[in-house]
DNA sequence: GACTGATGTCTACACCGTAGGTCTACGCAT
DNA sequence: ATGCGTAGACCTACGGTGTAGACATCAGTC
């Protein structure tokens, strides 16, 4: 039966897993394959060959290509978790961090989506998962006393701090790991020395930076100011 | 002569401007493309076609696309200037930071190459015009009594700051501007009242945006903290 | 059985990035 | 004048892309 065409064989890593198709599925596979590859390389028809299927049979669970990119970030942003009910509400706004720092690290490739995908796309028609934590944060934030534009403020303040933070951590690359010398590894004799001085010199603390510490540190300063400017009416 | 192929007409807006294609010239037309009708909008092909030459030529300026993109962050950058022999280095920060969200406002559609471009390329290895202000603004910092790592790390907390408030600022997106009420304006009748209560209830406020004081506000909070945590020896 | 809607498949189109080759014009040593 | 090297522009062609539109298959309901 079903005599292949004159494209590609169409079965990969499976014909076809077991059930149907689901749209949870196919974001699954998308995301690891953007995990393993980086975004650009993700295209509609290699997904359908990592799944197995028709190429087609995508746009059945995703209007769009943009779609799918959207379901993809909001796959991710669902792992982060807000508890609403906590009483501690600092403690919660600094376990929100560390959750979205760990699920940055953990998807380095899917932060451009989650960092770029709200500038074009009105907030009332972002993915409902994407709303998710801000809504979350809003109620944690008012049960603690504060009002709306208080907890908006808040929010805001916190979310552009660590987007600032994942993007200035993740640019850490190191060119040529098995280096010893801090200079060569980061490539840093590349830059011309009567044109960046100060930044080849600073090679060595390039190279010790601890994205872990800076977060607390950011989340010390940060928390510490919101909580003594703005405190809510006990 | 020169009957034209099965391709498309060669000429547009003009068959060979002036003189020779530049670099510069480009990259110029490449900006106001993107400007216009966002990143992905712009192809090589496309690029080609708006300065009359076949799309091959592009490739004696450009080794790749994405050398291409990585020349319009470049160029879009440029526009900012450190003034690194400023004494007030606190006023010069502000400056920068001022600067900064001017050109991010005038070039949105850059934005997402600004913040998303450094996260593929070690930093040695990223455009000679991307890495200056970061450069200068060491300068300055050392200028100041500064050590090379606090200089590293105001610049950090800075630059961070930035791109998180500038992402938070260009999400303000009205869906509907000509709408007087401001659920409707911003489209958040949409969501289900059940789930975002706290988020429908914050129309006017989200309305009431105002990224200008936002950043002076943020500023404030931050150049405090940075002057009276690491004050530098006199 | 007939109907309906969701799901999958096939074909086809317009467009993309770019490798490889060729044609032309110019600067410069001979 | 001659020849040569080189830089710029152009053409063709290849293998990919996203997705519209028509058709096929099947589950469940009347």
């Amino acid at each position: 039966m079903n005599a292949s065409s004159a494209d590609s064989a169409p079965q990969d890593s499976e014909p076809h897993p077991d059930g149907k198709l689901t749209r949870a599925r196919m974001l699954a596979c998308a995301l690891e394959m953007v995990d393993r590859e980086g975004i650009d390389k993700l295209s509609m028809r290699g997904l359908a060959r990592a799944l197995g299927r028709d190429p087609m049979s995508l746009y059945r669970h995703a209007t769009n290509k943009a779609d799918l990119l959207d379901g993809v970030a909001e796959t991710v942003l669902t792992e982060l978790t807000v508890d609403s009910t906590d009483t501690d509400w600092i403690a919660q706004l600094r376990a929100v961090a560390r959750q979205f720092r760990r699920i940055a690290l953990t998807h380095p490739h899917v932060v451009p989506l989650l960092v770029t995908r709200p500038l074009a796309t009105p907030l009332a028609l972002r993915p409902r998962g994407t709303l998710r934590p801000l809504e979350d944060i809003l109620a944690l934030l008012t049960q603690a006393g504060f009002s709306g534009a208080d907890a908006l403020h808040i929010y805001r303040a916190l979310f552009g701090f660590l987007h600032g933070h994942i993007l200035n951590e993740l640019q850490e690359i190191v060119e040529k790991p098995e280096e010893t010398d801090d200079l060569l590894r980061l490539g840093l004799h590349r830059l011309p020395i009567h044109e960046f001085p100060h930044l080849r010199g600073l090679a060595s603390v390039l190279a010790a930076y601890d994205g872990a510490a800076e977060l607390e540190r950011g989340l010390d300063i940060l928390l510490a100011g919101l909580q003594s400017v703005t405190t809510p009416a006990i």
